[in-house]
DNA sequence: CCGAATATTGACCATCTGGTCAGGATCAGG
DNA sequence: CCTGATCCTGACCAGATGGTCAATATTCGG
């Protein structure tokens, strides 16, 4: 069964994304209750009421958000391969997220922000599709701590890990650069620093 | 010099504290935006007007909060002790503030809320209080990685990776459950996991 | 126990904000 | 180039919200 999609025309297309691309950039500065209709309608170019005609709500525009980023914010971990070497897995679904963090920043903090805040539009999605992928993947890196592949660690607490470690450059960018001061980018030596710690933590 | 103070009778302080308690639950919950002065007022059992005779406004009572509660919040970080064992400051620092986490959950989202908006309420406190205790530490372990008694890893980021780990788990505490389901707390396998980590990380 | 200082409140106000609507502009297909 | 559908807007509305104020109640020192 296909669920109705509604047709759309180009400059519906166009302007909806220009609509979910402002509403991205003053969602994720100032949160959702902090973000009026106005905002976002000037951040977009468009008029409030125009705004309101490709979406029917601020929430709609929320919600649309979150859903339409949520493959791309889960997608490092989907590739992460029983088949291949799991230390180099790990290590490459490290990477992948902390390069996320560093292109995607707002929407590391959009998605921050939402769970921060008890995730109330989002509580179905974490306990059902996160949930499940979380499981899958945790299986897998079981199977390599029971054969002694990698060292015994809790597989719930290294997935953890390597949100809390990558997400927290984006999410909390400006402590990061008030405590290291003007310097280069933190992304250098935050790869470093990880590659040395996950390959230490995980060596059997 | 000193700050002048205002005289404060015993009915004062303690509804300044109640409000203060409520504001942390509400503002943690929802953000700054997010909350209302009725919401306070009603979690802290007084009418509106009455909240507003103890605090000029709302942005005073959450100016109020931040800055009660910094001390609380740096206070692990300056037990750090140039004079102990390296392995064992470090994981003495990440226990304690993984405590501070699993004990004080709501102002753990205060800050993690006021910072991932930009803290434009505490730019001044980051850059210059957060920074210097932040560097005086930084140079401990400096120099503890020069003698080579612990691991070469760089000070400042492993400052972060102990924030992001052990922070992670009240901030995003919706998203562990999610994750981990019903089961047992999630910090006692933490602390289990983060020793680990931070021994095999800090070895020499 | 009294009067002054301190607390508390209901009523009120100005502003902001999410959302509506009727009508006008623009566009696309025939 | 005509017509219907799509797109856009100014004006507007109702409710929420931060904050004020005059008046009343309570507390406290002497």
């Amino acid at each position: 069964m296909k669920i109705q999609q509604p047709r759309r025309s180009r400059i519906q297309n166009k302007n909806r994304n220009v609509i979910l691309d402002a509403a991205l950039q003053e969602f994720s500065a100032r949160g959702f209750s902090g973000t009026t209709i106005d905002q976002i309608a000037d951040a977009a170019g468009l008029s409030k009421p125009n705004v309101l005609y490709y979406f029917p709500s601020k929430e709609a525009i929320y919600r649309g958000l979150l859903v339409g980023l949520l493959d791309l914010w889960l997608a490092p971990l989907r590739e992460l391969d029983a088949e291949g070497d799991p230390v180099e897995q790990i290590l490459g679904y490290v990477r992948r997220k902390l390069l996320l963090s560093r292109d995607y920043p707002n929407e590391s903090r959009l998605f921050a922000s939402e769970v921060l805040h008890g995730a109330p539009h989002m509580t179905e999605v974490l306990s059902e599709d996160l949930h499940d992928l979380v499981a899958e993947k945790v299986s897998i890196i079981a199977g390599w701590t029971a054969s002694g592949r990698i060292a015994e660690v809790d597989p719930h607490h290294l997935i953890f890990s390597i949100w809390a470690l990558t997400q927290h450059y984006a999410d909390f960018d400006v402590q990061v650069r008030a405590v290291m001061g003007e310097g280069p980018d933190p992304y250098a030596g935050a790869m470093i620093f990880l590659e040395h710690l996950f390959r230490r933590m995980l060596a059997p």
